[in-house]
DNA sequence: CTGAAAGCGCTAACAC
DNA sequence: GTGTTAGCGCTTTCAG
């Protein structure tokens, strides 16, 4: 029976559809979920009145009666590193085939505003989450605890993942990266660290390894600021400070090591032949530069794409047998090494 | 009276939590709201169920009944653009200073994603929108008139703000970055473009406003690919073979401006004595090349501070009588030209 | 200071 | 092929 007022003050609701439409609004709503449930006159009498009122779904009342909110949610660390833009294009790409949708949200690497962001999209009813870190606050995984729903912990592999993860070894990367500049004659290698993150200081103890393994001394050269092209020249400069026989720096990222490759350059210092210069990641900056950047290749498209796929299988009831899922990594051992 | 059943199949809903503390959900609704209006051993009760269940709030049912989510959308061209984050830094800053949250998407600047994004971050309620384009679809654009939520466009000045804009003038912007070159002497200056959405067309018009007054021949070398480094080179490249006179490039953005100051080099170009090189929004990467790279430095954090103050703002009622705002620009004319 | 009842908009389950 | 009923979990009344 339709209602008298299609209050002025209220979005569109499935019953103004269907009072406009001169049916109910069970009939839209089958309308809405596939519309060959309809009779063909009542479908067009409905695909009218959606488009004259200009309906907009409304998410709530099927989030309150414990359906599937269809949404995940994944949180980043930052909106500018590029690393991350490759891995939301990644789960964008399964997300999308499944008819799922991504809420984001970011948290400036740190646990706290994690933990809130958290709760934000729990709040909402995300199916699943995808999170960027292995470390999380109590209440955190407390929360994780009470809402049961998936998660998929990427980037690293933790070593008791909260339920799933997809990653890859980073201290051994490390290890092998600076194994390399080793293996080509150097002595003298820095670690340029920044931000002091957990995928940093996994870096720096693969270094650290290496190392000790070929019995140098380390020289780690660290900062609580965040990464960025300038910041590299200067952790440059402080490598050499402290250390002037410095024939190499690892750096734990791509942005730090282009920044310390140019001001390298600009201290008059032939790259590779005086200096080595090595990265992490593999971004686009490292083949602008000549010579072009030595740097850990990372597959993160393909991480975000497996993350989603099993937290959307994870919603399906599959159990994935190996909770932690190794992507693997290449190392590029060109030009600046 | 206290239900029976604290399903365990449900996350800890309201009555559960007033279940264990011996009072009702009202009480503990009460306490959620401000703490005070319950007896002080009510609280500690209280306080103490929510600790053992674990209890997430739950925004559905306010959603349901009208009442606002405390969530504003943020809808992102792209994630992996710096100029976006420091947009993003403004605009949590404002909002989390009054206690609201915010909700991302982002659709790789294509309209018809953005619809479904707009939708979508409608479905869930949001209070409010941050679009980063002044071009969308019909449908985005009734939906966004069907639920009467504020909307502010950032970035550009659109001529009619479907509600409230925030940004500046890219073309005017550009007109004056194409005219410093043209007053150090450049004549034959290309425009470097990526991408080509709308505010690097924006940005194209200014150039050739700056030219055809000079009463020069523009010259733009275009690419439908996104910005990245090697493609600044590559775009650099076409345009010496297109004009092996060229003195000048003026770049759609510091990312395509920086790969092509390193190709220049690269090919025993002299920057800027042989070669001027300008960019658009002075990115860090500007500040570590040698010589520092002259670029057009626009207020991002700034834009999304105001942003999301205004739209706060709306929501309190008030009314701006500046539909778009002006954020202005400033110009580093130095090192690159 | 605390409680009881109604209602937000949708869909699952069950008629017809 | 279509309609009816009930209920999700919270807050806004209105009563004590």
């Amino acid at each position: 029976m339709p209602t008298a007022n299609a209050s002025r003050a209220r979005r569109p609701s499935l019953q103004d559809v269907a009072d406009l439409a001169a049916t109910s609004k069970m009939t839209v709503s089958r309308y809405l979920k596939s519309s060959d449930l309809v009779a063909e006159k009542t479908r067009r009498r409905i695909a009218e009145a959606m488009e004259t009122l200009g309906y907009i779904p409304n998410r709530a009342p099927d989030i309150l009666s414990h359906a599937k909110s269809r949404a995940i949610g994944v949180l980043l660390p930052s909106m500018s590193n590029q690393v991350f833009s490759s891995l939301v294009h990644g789960i964008e790409e399964a997300v999308s085939a499944r008819g799922y949708h991504t809420l984001y949200g970011h948290y400036c690497y740190d646990m706290d505003q994690e933990e809130r962001q958290v709760e934000q999209l729990l709040s909402f009813h995300v199916d699943g989450l995808i999170l960027c870190e292995t470390e999380h606050t109590p209440r955190t995984l407390r929360m994780l605890e009470v809402a049961r729903v998936p998660v998929v912990e990427v980037m690293e592999l933790p070593e008791r993942p909260i339920d799933l993860a997809v990653g890859l070894d980073h201290r051994a990367a490390a290890r092998d990266m600076t194994g390399a500049l080793l293996a080509r004659g150097r002595r003298r290698i820095a670690y340029l660290a920044a931000r002091l993150d957990r995928r940093t200081l996994l870096r720096e103890e693969g270094y650290r390894q290496a190392l000790s393994q070929a019995g140098q001394e380390p020289l780690v050269i660290q900062t609580q600021e965040h990464s960025s092209f300038s910041l590299g020249g200067e952790m440059l400069r402080r490598a050499l400070a402290a250390a002037p026989d410095l024939d190499a720096v690892f750096c734990t990222n791509d942005d730090i090591a282009a920044g310390a490759l140019l001001a390298a350059r600009q201290a008059g210092l032939e790259v590779p032949r005086q200096l080595a210069v090595a990265g992490f990641n593999a971004l686009d900056i490292g083949l602008a530069l000549e010579p072009r950047l030595a740097s850990v290749i990372t597959p993160r498209e393909r991480i975000g794409r497996l993350a989603a796929e099993r937290l959307l299988g994870r919603l399906d009831g599959i159990v994935y047998q190996d909770a932690a899922l190794d992507v693997g990594y290449a190392l590029r051992l060109d030009g600046s090494i």
